[in-house]
RNA sequence: GCUGGAGUGGUGGAAUGGCAUACACGUCGGUCUCAAAAACCGAUGGGGGCAACUCCGUGAGGGUUCAACUCCCUCCUCCAGCACCA
C-alpha cells in the first residue's frame, strides 16, 4: 500500500486547526519556548526560501513542544509597503484591498505546508490596531527627542521616489530596485540610533548564539573608531582646523591637509587668494557628483591648493591646506593630515600633486630595510620604529599612538575621540502605503505631535496615486486638514509615511499579545514569552532589520516596558536555495514553485527533502530527483507497518537507542541533514533485520517534526489515541549503547593494516599479543622492531617501527 | 583594500586530531515480471593486479604529531559583507 500524501495532509491540517492544536498560552509552570521565524511580506505566494525558513522553524517548535516546553509560534504579514501601491497603480485596484487578498493567499499556502503557527496570534502591520503603536512608538520618542526632523543631505531613489536610509543603499544603488542613488537636500524625519550606539555594539558581546558573520557586520556598520582630534591653527589668523586621525603616531610625517570641499572653512581659505577660480570650479565640479560616482573613482585622487597654510601644533611647521575629492564631509571632522609616507591614499595624492613626504617609521632598525621618502613606490602601512619625531624617536609605533596621544592632550593640541560610521535612522518615505506619522503642523505652534488619545492616525482607504512622485497623502484633503492639537487652529497633518522596516522592529513583541489594546504589549505577557529563544531568518537581515530590533528593544528597556537588553536570544541565518548554481529569480526565470511540488510529492516530502539536502545555514541546491527520493524515503518507512515482528532484533534495538541520542542532539543543534541519514540508516537495519511496534513507534515520533502529516497518520494506525504531539520525545537507555565487542583498526606506522574485533574491556596486554598475531599485521613486522604502542582505549591501535 | 566564510567522489553532502567519502542522488549489475514501472539485493574515489592485495588521494606547498580533511605557516580560487572611514 502506497502513502496517500494528499489524503493524509488535508486530514491532519484539518484536525489541527479544529482542534486548535498550535494555541500557546502562558503556563508558569512549563518552561516556555518562544520560537519565531522573521514574517513574510505577502505577495501571496510563498517561495522556497519561504519553505526552507519556516521548515526549519516548524521543525524546531515540533521538536521543543514534543521535549515538554511550552511552544509559542506565531506567524503575522509585514504588510506595508511599495508593491501594494504598484500593484495599485497597475491594477487599478486598492493596495489594502489587495494586500487583504494577498494575505489570504499566504495563510492558506503556509496552511498547505503544515507548519504548526498559533494562528490567533496572526498580525498584520497594515491593520491600524497594530500601526496605531508604530504611532504610539513614534509620539513617546518624539517627548525624548529621539524622533526628530532635520533638513541635510539625504539618499533619494528616483526610481521610487522617496527617501532611504543609509542602510537601504545598497553598493550605490536603491535596496528594492537598484536604481542609482541620487543626493538631494531634504527636511526628514529621523530617529536618534546613535543614542544608543554604545549599547549597540557592547551588547554584542552578549549575543553568543548568533551567529559570528552577523557579529562582525554589525560592528563593521556600527563603526567605531578610536583616534585623536588634532588642533592645527591657520597660519594667517590662528583659527583652529581640528583633524581626526585614528595615527597620531604618524603625526610627525604630516606634510599637508586636506578638507573635504564642503568644509565649511574652504571658501573663507580660498577668499582672495591666486588660486581661489581654480578652487571654486573645482568645489563645483565635485558637489554635482553624486556620492557613489565620487566613492567609486578610487584611482583618480583629484585636488586643488587652497593658498593657505597650517601649522602643525607638534613641531610648529607649516603644512600647505589643500581641498580634495577623497576626503569625505560625513566622517571624522572633515579634514585630515596627511602622511603620504605611511597612508597609500594619502602618498598617490602627494605623488600626483608633487608634495613632499617625510619617513617618520622604519620597518627594521638594520639599515638595509631602510625606507627613503623619495624611493617609495608605495606607502609602509606596516609597524616599525619612529625617527623624526622629536622626542618620541627609537620607539615602536604602535604603543607610541597611545602615548603621543596623551601628550597632545595634556598639551592642549588634541583631545584623544571615538568616532562612528552609524547615523541617525532616516524613517519618513513620501509614500502611501505605510504608518502615517502623527504630527500636525500648526502655523503658531509649529510641529505638534498628535495626542495618544486620537491615534490612531488612521491612513485613508483611498488616495490618488499616479506612481508620478510625492506624497500621495498630500492629495487627500481630508487626510491632510486638521485641528492643532495644541491651539485647535487650523493645521496640516504630516503626509509622510514610516519605513516599513519601523514596523518590523517590535513586531515580535506584539505577538505576545496580539490583541492588547492598552499599550503595544502587555507588560506581563511580555515577560513571561520574551525574550525570542530562537529567531530564524535570511542573512540579508543581517544589519537592518536586526540593528532596529535591537535598537527598539533597548528605548523599551528605557521606558520600563522590558526587562531585558536583547530580544532574539539566538539567530539562526539560513542560506538561499538555488536553482543552477543561481538565486532563484523572477528575472532568471529559474523559480520553483512550491505548490506544484506539494501536489507531485506532498509538503512532508518537500519538508524532508529540503532539510535533508544541506545544513540550514549553508546554499541549498534544488534538485527535485532529491524531493523524489525524500518521498521514496516516506513510503519505505510506511511499508514497515506491514512487516513488523513481535519483538525486535537486538541489534536494531541498539541502533534505535544510538540513533536516539544522535538525533537528540542534531536536533538540538539544528543538523537536520545528519539527523535524517540517520533516520535511513536505522530504516536500513529494519530492513535487513526486523523491528516491533514499539521501535517502530519511537522513530515515528522522532519523525514527526520534519514530516507531521505522515507521522501522525502512522501514530493513529499504530493504535495510539490522540495527536503524536501529545507523545513526549524517546529517551535513550545509557546500557544499550555499550557494545561488549568492538572493532579496533589497526595501523602500522599510522596506515590501517587490520582490523580485529576484541572485548570492550581487553587489557593492554592481552590487546598486544592480538594485535602481533594477527595475520594481516605481522608481514609489516617482519624483520623490524615495534617503537612504540600508541593504544588509544576503544578507538584504535598504532604500532610504530 | 579590510573583515568573515568556504574549497572533500560524477552530484548534494558526512567526519573538527584516531578507519576519509556516512546518508542520499546518479550510474551499472542482479531478483521479481511476458514486458515495463515500482519494490528489493549488490557494486560504485583514482591507478596497478586474475586475485589476496597494494600505491595514490580531502585547492597547492611546507610544518607540528605515533596519527592531520581537522592544528600552525605560506600561497591559490570562490562566495559574502563593508569600503577614499583618515
Amino acid at each position: 500500500m502506497l502513502y496517500n500524501f494528499k489524503e493524509t495532509e488535508e486530514k491532519w491540517q484539518k484536525i489541527w486547526q479544529d482542534t486548535r492544536a498550535f494555541r500557546a498560552q502562558p503556563d508558569p509552570q512549563k518552561k516556555k519556548y518562544y520560537l519565531l521565524e522573521m514574517f513574510p511580506y505577502p505577495s501571496g505566494k510563498i517561495h522556497m526560501g519561504h519553505v526552507r525558513n519556516y521548515t526549519i522553524g516548524d521543525v524546531a517548535a515540533r521538536f521543543k513542544t514534543l521535549q515538554g516546553y511550552n511552544v509559542m509560534h506565531p506567524m503575522g504579514f509585514d504588510a506595508f509597503g511599495q508593491p501594494a501601491e504598484n500593484a495599485a497603480i497597475k491594477n487599478n485596484t486598492k493596495p489594502d484591498d489587495w494586500t487583504h487578498k494577498c494575505i489570504r493567499e499566504m495563510e492558506t499556502e503556509l496552511k498547505k505546508m503544515g507548519f504548526s503557527y498559533d494562528w490567533e496570534r496572526e498580525v498584520s502591520t497594515c491593520d491600524s490596531s497594530y500601526y496605531k503603536w508604530n504611532q504610539w512608538i513614534f509620539l513617546k520618542m518624539f517627548e525624548r527627542g529621539l524622533a526628530y526632523k532635520k533638513a541635510s543631505n539625504v539618499n533619494w531613489c528616483p526610481s521610487c521616489s522617496t527617501t532611504l536610509a543609509n542602510e537601504e543603499v545598497i553598493e550605490g544603488g536603491c535596496w528594492r530596485c537598484h536604481a542609482k542613488v541620487e543626493q538631494k537636500d531634504l527636511e526628514q524625519w529621523y530617529l536618534k540610533i546613535t543614542d544608543y550606539k554604545e549599547k549597540l555594539l557592547y551588547n554584542l558581546e552578549q549575543l553568543k548564539y548568533w551567529p559570528e558573520r552577523v557579529i562582525f557586520m554589525q560592528q563593521n556598520w556600527i563603526g567605531k573608531s578610536k583616534g585623536v582630534e588634532i588642533y592645527f591653527k591657520l597660519k594667517d589668523n590662528g583659527r583652529v582646523i581640528p583633524v581626526f586621525t585614528t595615527r597620531a603616531d604618524t603625526i610627525f610625517g604630516a606634510t599637508y591637509i586636506v578638507l573635504a570641499p564642503e568644509h565649511p572653512l574652504v571658501k573663507e581659505l580660498i577668499k582672495g587668494k591666486p588660486q581661489e577660480p581654480a578652487a571654486l570650479e573645482f568645489i563645483a565640479k565635485v558637489a554635482q557628483e553624486s556620492k557613489t560616482i565620487r566613492s567609486s573613482s578610487e584611482v583618480n585622487k583629484e585636488g586643488v591648493f587652497t593658498g593657505s597654510f597650517a601649522v602643525n601644533p607638534v613641531n610648529n611647521e607649516e603644512l600647505p591646506i589643500w581641498i580634495a575629492d577623497y576626503v569625505l564631509m560625513e566622517y571624522g571632522t572633515g579634514a585630515i593630515m596627511a602622511v603620504p609616507t605611511h597612508d597609500q591614499r594619502d602618498f598617490l595624492f602627494a605623488k600626483e600633486h608633487n608634495l613632499s613626504l617625510r619617513v617618520v617609521i622604519q620597518p627594521g632598525l638594520d639599515d638595509n630595510s631602510r625606507l627613503s621618502a623619495y624611493e617609495m613606490a608605495e606607502a609602509y602601512e606596516g609597524d616599525g620604529y619612529l625617527e623624526n619625531s622629536g622626542q618620541f624617536n627609537g620607539k615602536k609605533n604602535s604603543p607610541a599612538k597611545e602615548e603621543i596621544a596623551l601628550w597632545m592632550e595634556v598639551k592642549g593640541i588634541g583631545k584623544i575621540q571615538e568616532h562612528w560610521r552609524l547615523r541617525d535612522w532616516l524613517i519618513s518615505r513620501q509614500r502611501y502605503w505605510g504608518t502615517p506619522i502623527p504630527i500636525i503642523y500648526c502655523p503658531e505652534c509649529g510641529p505638534v505631535p498628535v495626542n495618544e488619545k486620537d491615534l490612531p492616525v488612521e491612513l485613508p482607504k483611498d488616495a490618488p496615486f499616479t506612481g508620478e512622485g510625492g506624497s500621495p497623502l498630500a492629495k487627500v484633503k481630508e487626510f491632510v486638514e486638521a485641528a492643532c492639537p495644541k491651539c485647535g487652529k487650523n493645521a496640516r497633518r504630516e503626509t509622510d509615511t514610516m519605513a516599513t522596516f519601523f514596523d518590523s522592529s517590535w513586531y515580535f513583541l506584539r505577538f505576545c499579545s496580539p490583541q492588547f489594546n492598552a499599550a503595544p504589549f502587555d507588560l506581563k505577557e511580555a515577560k513571561y514569552w520574551m525574550p525570542v529563544d530562537q529567531y530564524i531568518g535570511g542573512i540579508e537581515h543581517a544589519i537592518l532589520h536586526l540593528l532596529y530590533s535591537r535598537f527598539f528593544t533597548k528605548f523599551f528597556q528605557d521606558l520600563e516596558m522590558v526587562d531585558f537588553n536583547e530580544p532574539f536570544e539566538r539567530l539562526l541565518t539560513q542560506g538561499m536555495v538555488l536553482k543552477d548554481g543561481e538565486v532563484m529569480s523572477k528575472s532568471r526565470g529559474n523559480i520553483v514553485d512550491p505548490d506544484s511540488m506539494i501536489k507531485n510529492y506532498g509538503a512532508d516530502s518537500l519538508r524532508l527533502f529540503i532539510l535533508f539536502a544541506a545544513p540550514p545555514e549553508t546554499e541549498l541546491e534544488w534538485d527535485e530527483r532529491g524531493l523524489e527520493g525524500a518521498f521514496k524515503f516516506l513510503n519505505r518507512v510506511w511499508r514497515i507497518q506491514d512487516n513488523l515482528k513481535d519483538k525486535a532484533d537486538p541489534q536494531v534495538l541498539k541502533h534505535l537507542h544510538r540513533t536516539i541520542k544522535k538525533v537528540s542532539q542534531d536536533f538540538g543543534e539544528f543538523k537536520f541533514n545528519t539527523a535524517i541519514a540517520s533516520f535511513m540508516e536505522l530504516t536500513n537495519a529494519i530492513y535487513q533485520l526486523g523491528a516491533d511496534k514499539e521501535v517502530f513507534s519511537k522513530l515515528v515520533v522522532m519523525l514527526s517534526p520534519i514530516v507531521p502529516h505522515f507521522s501522525e497518520e502512522l501514530w493513529q494506525i499504530l493504535g495510539n489515541q490522540g495527536s503524536v504531539f501529545k507523545a513526549s520525545w524517546p529517551q535513550y537507555d545509557p546500557q544499550l549503547l555499550v557494545e561488549e565487542t568492538i572493532e579496533l583498526p589497526i595501523q602500522v606506522n599510522g596506515k590501517l593494516r587490520s582490523k580485529i574485533a576484541v572485548a570492550r574491556d581487553i587489557s593492554e596486554e592481552k590487546l598486544k599479543a592480538l594485535v602481533l598475531a594477527d595475520q594481516k599485521v605481522v608481514p609489516w613486522l617482519e624483520g623490524k622492531t615495534p617503537k612504540k604502542f600508541i593504544i588509544v582505549p576503544q578507538k584504535l591501535v598504532n604500532i610504530v617501527i
